[in-house]
DNA sequence: CGATGACTTGACACCAATCAACTGAGGTGG
DNA sequence: CCACCTCAGTTGATTGGTGTCAAGTCATCG
């Protein structure tokens, strides 16, 4: 091996296999890997802003990213929530539409956008895997979409746990899973269009029914999931 | 011209340069073409259905189409509206997961899937318009999540009524632009997350401010573009 | 231990859902 | 041609849910 034999680390990344890179054969991998760069965001920083110029392209290795737009009062709206092998990056287009933030600390590999798109014309592997992730990242803007036009708050929260727990643990659909909340009670309310009072009194409610439990401020545990399945919608 | 030249009539197509076939050479678009059919849709009518065998992959060519599921009581909701050179199609899935519905009479081109997916590994160029395709619409589902994620019936329904406008004429952003709807108020009402009333209730209100000015039922003229603008956020 | 920020709870007002009646447009049939 | 039907849309009265404002609690960190 030589001196930059792995630049990035890719050797013990955790999403090599998921990330769009895995679309990539080896040589082609080391190529990307040179010239990118590795950086760690902490909670609540600004990764990408609305109105950049749109020059890089980005996976998520580790952490948490949201999307979000505010209007011209401020409001803040959330679009997107990113999990770890998500790209960030807005191909064929000129410039950002949305703030990327970090929810957690987090870590991202970090292309030139130029360069992504060229390796992509040229390998075809590398395209389709970039096309998956995309299709991937729509299947789940819709799936937000569905949560997002739901008429009540109870339904809202309840379909945002399942959202959350799902995508802490696909492994265990059962009973008394527990996970931790990624998002702040404001964070879930601009995501589902409510305020935080009301997000917080709906936690409160589905405590009362025995439906969850909250384990700290950030930590809840399904205790009856059918009960919240039902009340989703 | 054989009599197999132009089977589906790409010739004068309203489409033919912005459907992801546009990325096809000319030899293997009329490959595509012997194998794909057109098929009309009356308003109403099902496309696809949320469950179906994921084997088709279609072109919007004419008309309108909003994608929809239901919650176990019945309840739909929308989650994205097509317009013409659209795709439609649910690509490394094995089933669809919403309904395909006609909004006003329609006309679709149709292909196997499995062939889409073929010819795209083969040629690069309608890969890369897939993708772009696929961008585009990710970028409109978060555009919808954004207008329904808004906290007060007002904005969304001002929000709903750029967004038509535009769809039907992006050329001139000025005022006294009039457009036909393609949704009744339900369908609104179910994109929105709001009721028929309310969605209603708020262009009586837009109309009663001069904001808007309804021709008919089906007809809306917007008066005052800026104060559309400023309500919807 | 005090400070800060996130969260919860309460009281109240208001907006949107609900239920119900009415209007108007389009279509059908006598 | 008009009467009638049907369905989409509008409007009104009322209720209930969610936003708002305000106070209070809890966790974390210096």
């Amino acid at each position: 091996m030589t001196t930059h034999s792995d630049p990035l680390g890719c050797g013990d990344c955790p999403v090599r296999d998921l990330a769009i890179c895995s679309g990539l054969e080896e040589q082609e991998r080391l190529a990307l890997a040179r010239l990118g760069l590795k950086r760690h965001y902490r909670r609540g920083e600004l990764i990408f802003a609305s109105g950049d110029e749109s020059v890089a392209c980005a996976t998520l290795v580790a952490g948490a990213v949201k999307l979000s737009r505010c209007d011209r009062d401020g409001v803040e709206r959330t679009i997107a929530l990113l999990q770890p092998s998500s790209m960030l990056a807005r191909l064929f287009a000129a410039d950002i539409d949305s703030d990327a933030v970090a929810l957690t600390d987090s870590e991202l590999c970090v292309f030139p956008r130029s360069l992504v798109e060229s390796e992509m014309r040229s390998h075809p592997g590398f395209m389709e895997r970039i096309l998956q992730a995309t299709t991937a990242q729509l299947a789940s803007a819709r799936d937000m979409l569905d949560l997002v036009g739901r008429r009540s708050a109870r339904a809202k929260v309840a379909g945002l746990l399942l959202v959350l727990a799902d995508e802490v643990d696909t492994a265990s659909p059962s009973a008394n899973r527990e996970f931790v909340l990624p998002l702040t009670r404001g964070e879930m309310a601009t995501l589902l269009g409510l305020t935080i009072e009301t997000v917080s009194r709906q936690l409160t409610g589905f405590e009362r029914d025995g439906t969850i439990e909250r384990r700290g401020l950030k930590s809840i545990a399904i205790l009856n999931p059918s009960a919240l399945r039902a009340a989703a919608d």
